[in-house]
This record gives C-alpha cells, sequence and structure tokens, in this order.
DNA sequence: TCGTAAACGAGACGGTACGTCGCGTCTTTAT
DNA sequence: ATAAAGACGCGACGTACCGTCTCGTTTACGA
C-alpha cells in the first residue's frame, strides 16, 4: 500500500494540513464574514475585506476556502451551530433541533413558523441567510451544498413533525409530508427572497390554516 | 415657465434625448445580454462583455442603464412580451394575459403551472429568469422592480382565477386568494430557485391538489 | 492590400492606440518613477507604488510598459535627453552631443571624463543609472536595450573624438578607436558600478595619462 | 561575569549554535542556490525555491543567512574555493593563487585574460557570478562584501604581478599597479556585464597590448 | 439642404478587487 | 533537541472590470 505523502484536492494544489489551522483565524474570518455582511451587504463584502477585518492575510482565506460565498456559508453554519446549541441549552432533557409536539399539529407549525418570521427578520440571520440563498440560485453547486446542510435539515424536522400528526391521525395518511411542509414553507421564503410581501405572524398563521384545511369548501 | 434646455435626471446628469435613442443598438444589447447570461452565466457576464459583443461603445450602455442588472431585466421583459405576443397570435380572439376558465379550477391551475415547469426548464427562459431572481434577492429596489414588472402581473392572473372559482363556488368565500396562489406556486419557486427538489408536471399536480383540498382528513 | 484593424504586439494583447496616450501621464509616471528610485532604492520601488504616487491606475503603466525596469529606462532616458536640451541651449551654435575639440585630445578626455564623475555622483542621476545597469546585468534583452539606447550612442562620441586625433596625428592610426576609449572609460565605469574603488578627479586625469602613454618605458 | 546562556548577535535573535550546524544542508542549499540561478536565472530564484530543492526547511536557511544574495554569494565563494583547489592539483609545487611570471608581463597578462574569457563563458561560473554583481551594483554593502571576498583578492594578483614587471623594467617605475591593471581588466569586465561588446581572446590580447604601449606615437 | 448637436463606436483613464507568489517569522511534528 | 514542513501576516504582482471621460464619426433634426 503506497504511502501518500502529500494528497491533493480536487484542483490540483496541495491541500494544506488541517491538524496545523489556526482556529484563532478561522474564528476571526467568520466573525468578519458575517459583520461586513450585515454592515455592507454582500457584494460590497470582499475576500480583501474579511482578511483586513480579521486581522489576516487573504492567503489564509483562499488556503481554506474557494471564495467568498463558501467563507460565507460555513461561517453561517457556525452561526447557525452556536445558535443552536445555546437554544438547547435553554430546554434541558428536551430532544434538541426538532419541531415540539404538543398533540396539536396547527398550533405547533404555527409556533416554528413565527419563530422562523423572527428569525428572518433579525439582521444578524437576515442578511448572510439572504447573501446564501442569493449565490445559490445562480451557482449550483452552492445551491445544493446550502439545500444539503442548511435548508434540508430544517425541513426534515417539518417531515418529523408531520409524519408524527399522520399517526395521530390529524394529517391524511395519503399526503406526502416533503410535498406538505411546502405548502406553509414555501411562501413564507419566498415572499422573504423575493419581496413578494409582508411576512407576519398572521400570515404564517393563516399558511398553516389553509394547507391542513384546503382552499376548497367541504 | 422657464425653457429646460437640458433637463436633469435625477442623478443631476444631463437626461439623454430618448427620441434618438438608437433601436438597433438596443436590440443588439438585450440580444447580447441574454446570450451572454445562457452562455456563461450571470456572474460572469459583464457590461464590457455585453458591449463588446453588441458591438456598441460602454457608454451607450451606462447611457440608458444605471447596471447590468437593469439591462438585463428589459431584456427579460422584452423577451417575455415577445413570448406572450407570439403566444397570443396562437390562440385568436382570446383574452392575451388570463388564466383559461374551463369551470374546472383545479384542471385549470395544472395546466398553467405544468406550463410554468416547462418554461422554467427552457435554458432561454431559465438563465435569465435566476440571475434577475438571484439579483433581486440582495438588491432590494430591484428585487421590488422584478416583483412589479413581471412577477406581480403573473400573480395577478392567479388572484383573477381564484376569485372566478370563489364565484362559481369552486373555493371558500373567506379564502385571500392572494395568499392562495401561494400554496401552489411559491413550493415550484422554491424548489426552482433552491434547488430544494426536482419539479415535474407530477408535482405540480399534486400541489393543486393538496392545496386545494388540505392536508386534514375531511 | 489588407487593412490592420486592431495591430498586436509581439505579446498577442491588441495594442493601445498610442495617439489617445495621455502625456499627462506619462510625465507623472517618468517623475514618480525617478523620484522614487532616488528616494526608496529600485528594489523598493514597486509598480504600484509608481502608480499610486503618480496618482495614476496600475493598468496605465501596464498598458504602455511591460516592467518597472523598462518605465524606468524611458524615464531616465527622457531624462538624460532633457538635461542634454539644456546643456544644449548654454552653448549655443555649437554641435549638441559632442566632445569638445581644443586639438588636445589629453584635455578633452579628461574635461568630459571629469563631467562624468560630476554626473556620476548626483543622485538624481546616479540612482537611476545605477538601477538600470543592475537590472541590464541580469537582464540580457534590457540590458542591450540600455547599451543601445544609452551607453552606446555615449561611447560613439568618444570613437568621433578618437578618429579626430588620429587625423591630427596625435593617436597612432593603426589603434581601433571603439576599443581605445575602453581604456579610461571603463575602469570608470566599473570603480563606480561595483565599488572597486574610489572616483575622482585625479583619478580620471591619470586614466587618460596611463591609456595615452601606456605603461611600459618608452 | 554573568554566564551567557543563549548568546545574541547584533539583530537581537538569540544566535545559532555554528558546531551543531549540518554540513550535509550547507552542501545541499549550496547546490540547489547555483543549480537554480543557472536554470531559472537570478530574479527567479526564490528562498522557498532554494529550500525546496535542497529538501531543506525554509528556517534553516534563515537561521544561517540574512538573504538570498549572501547564501549565493557564499556558494559562489565556495564554488570558487573548490575550482582553485583543483586547479592548484594540477600545477604541484607552483605557488597557488598567483599570475604565473614567465618574465613576460605581456604574455602572462595575455594568458590569465585568456582563461578568464573562458571562465566568463562557462554558464556554472558566469550565471552566479553575473547575478552576484548584479546585486552588488544597487546593494552596497553587498557590493563591497562582494569587492572584499573576490574580486579584490583577485585584483591584487594582477597588482602583485605588475609589481614584479616594475622590477624587472618592464613597467614604468612611476606606474600606480593598483589603476594600471583597471586598463585592461575593466574593459573586460564591462563587455561582459554591459553587453557593450563582444569578448574573445583575441580582444583581451588586444587590451594587454594597447595598455603596456599606450594610444599616442611613440 | 445643410449645419449642428446629439448619440454613437471605441477605448484610455483612475480605481478596486481579484487570486497568486514569495517574503521572513512562527509553530507543529516526527524523529 | 533539532530540523523538515509548512501555516501565518503581509505586501506586491499582473489582470479584469468598474464607471467616467474624451475622442472622432455618423445620424437625424430643425433652421
Amino acid at each position: 500500500m503506497a504511502a501518500q505523502k502529500s494528497p491533493r484536492s480536487a484542483s490540483g494544489r496541495p491541500a494544506p494540513d488541517a491538524a496545523r489551522r489556526s482556529e484563532r483565524s478561522r474564528r476571526a474570518i467568520y466573525d468578519a464574514a458575517l459583520a461586513l455582511v450585515v454592515e455592507v451587504g454582500y457584494p460590497k463584502t470582499t475576500v480583501e475585506g474579511i482578511a483586513a477585518r480579521a486581522g489576516v492575510g487573504k492567503q489564509t482565506i483562499y488556503r481554506w476556502w474557494p471564495s467568498k460565498a463558501e467563507v460565507l456559508m460555513e461561517a453561517f453554519l457556525d452561526l447557525s451551530l452556536q445558535a443552536a446549541e445555546e437554544a438547547a441549552e435553554g430546554e434541558a432533557g428536551q430532544a434538541p433541533y426538532a419541531i415540539p409536539d404538543t398533540g396539536d399539529v396547527a398550533a405547533d407549525l404555527k409556533a416554528v413558523l413565527r419563530a422562523t418570521v423572527d428569525e428572518l427578520r433579525d439582521p444578524r440571520y437576515e442578511a448572510p441567510a439572504r447573501a446564501l440563498a442569493a449565490e445559490g440560485v445562480v451557482n449550483e453547486p452552492l445551491g445544493r451544498e446550502f439545500m444539503a446542510r442548511l435548508l434540508g435539515p430544517s425541513l426534515q424536522l417539518y417531515v418529523d413533525r408531520l409524519r408524527a400528526a399522520q399517526e395521530a391521525g390529524q394529517i391524511r395518511a395519503d399526503i406526502d409530508p416533503r410535498i406538505a411542509l411546502e405548502l406553509f414553507v414555501s411562501p413564507l421564503a419566498q415572499r422573504w427572497l423575493q419581496y413578494t410581501g409582508p411576512i407576519s405572524h398572521e400570515y404564517t398563521d393563516t399558511l398553516v390554516d389553509y394547507a391542513l384545511n384546503g382552499l376548497a369548501p367541504r
């Protein structure tokens, strides 16, 4: 079995040694990237600017990420992780990363969506989330990564909760939960992303009602 | 009232005389912009590239548009207009710009959504539409313009059709059509924009069924 | 005869239109390059620095010169030209660009060499001349250009003066003037370039004496 | 007197312990530096390149030399030393490091200069010698070191030989040998360094003749 | 019908950021 | 304990486009 002295990444460049990576720099880069996106917007956020703000050489960024979009992706991922951990601490003993199940699907979904609305309005989350979404629209690999690492896991929580509701007989058994969740999640996403309408707690409540009960008369 | 020899736009620059504008150049610029977005993608499409390909001076672009996003917006608007006119010719005597009303809402909606799916898969439409959507996500004024000039009018057609369905008693009267349409339009939009899932005729059919009948058992 | 719409330089890049070149920028670049070489030395003089000091975009330098060495070459050539013109004004009616001929070769050569010594000590000339010489040593094309455009013409003046001396019988007819001149010019050049010894009026006087009369006893 | 555990050089850094220096590494660094200068030229020879080629850490270079110029200087000095030792072996019983004295100054000088011409044409010597000369032109301390350690000793040999000639009555007693030698050495040096003309055995022979006999008629 | 003023093509300009290279220092790893 | 390996902060490289600004050259209008 041949020893592999200098492993190469897909780009053909020798892969850097991750074990010797500076944790300090990584944190500073995450912080700088997030702060800049909030302060000056994504298009005016430059790799050079991130490096300067983080007190880091440009090469240190290019060594570990292929583009500013990937930097922001990991920074945002890290931010979400931290937030999730903090949230988990508050509700000790409870399953983290799950939509609560009080027995009332409608109420549970409304609660989660209200929380989501609040989050989408917090500039600290909104700016990077919007930037990543925009980049992903036009950059398919990044878009798919965004889906795989952020959107997907979140959507899975809805799938799980809807499955539970099906078992409880609150949702028809022949419904595909993966599609069903889009009836209330996607409208919110589109209003937020494309300014197709205002978002509010009232609005998401209505979405849940419409989706669960349908538009046609009974 | 004082004579105004060289009227100035809000930017303080003398407004160009639109009457003397070269139609030839405008067309060439539209064609070049759309072609480049399809061929090399939006981020690699540059004003310089558009000018070169259109055989036009850069200033001719900057004279009439403030940014490449606006150029593309108008180019795409123009493209949509042309396409709509062509489509209208095929169905003479019928109201253009409307969702057909056969009396069966579900069928009508499914038909329109199937057509939309086809369009979203045509690279000639997809590339510029995606580019504008992405730009609009991160550039609010442009996003709102995109909504006002393209998305809005399209969505209004759904509102009209849903209103007709309400009058025909096929949809509950207390439903807000502006929100209702999002139950089947937004999921498609999100899957397309964010790669959250595959899009197909089957999928949109399912969306219409779910939306009209709801998820909960009757 | 084919029209040549976009002539290309040897580098394969379209040649810029010299007619539209900014004289203002060129002057500013010359001045900045010379000043920086004097102030911070050649190795610390950067294209970026020249551009910044000249108030010019980097591309304006790269558009017209392939390297900082070539910039400095032309700047120095320009400086020499100006100096020569100023000098020529002072001695109206006299042939410019020539070594004076008073009939006494030894005296004439000593006078020119003394002037050269003075020039080599003037930092405004020394710094760029030294920089170009150094670069030329290790960069053959540039070295040859330096020889062709600066050194060569100067040495030719010695050839001319020595020929006159041969006709006047002050120098043997079988002597090759192109080689002869090196007996007093090259020693000065080497002392200056390589710090092999101090340079002074006395020293160059001695060189002329030794060269004309030889080292062996008569 | 206080014990000094880690003596510090003028730079304030702890002086490395020369006794523990790796002879192996030094040799590898010399070889790599010389080879690179020959192969890619001095400007493209980098400390990183030398280290990589020598299979040595960069720090091992920086520990012992302040710059790539100094590395090359010592490498070249070492090369010259080796060459001189090899040459000395061939002529056993004779004084090493001296210009032969056959009684005929002209012949002896011509012989040495012919050998020098040959050396200057050997790429293994030419490339590093030229590199060091160029660096020395623009970097005064290095230039003076080059003079002190390489050029000076070589020139001294000429001084010695010329003194002998003066005692033998072949050269006038009032001649300064330190200046005299420049009449034939410097022209060769300048032609070589600055491409002011071709170098050949014929050329150096002529230089010796001109220098010894002078240019003026007797 | 002809001048003339505007729009036009071309592209040079002052800039900003790109992604890369090499510097000289510092740290880790594996003898 | 030493030295290879190489990550780091830094600064310059040479390139690509930005948006502005002249340049002549059409072009179309109104005198």
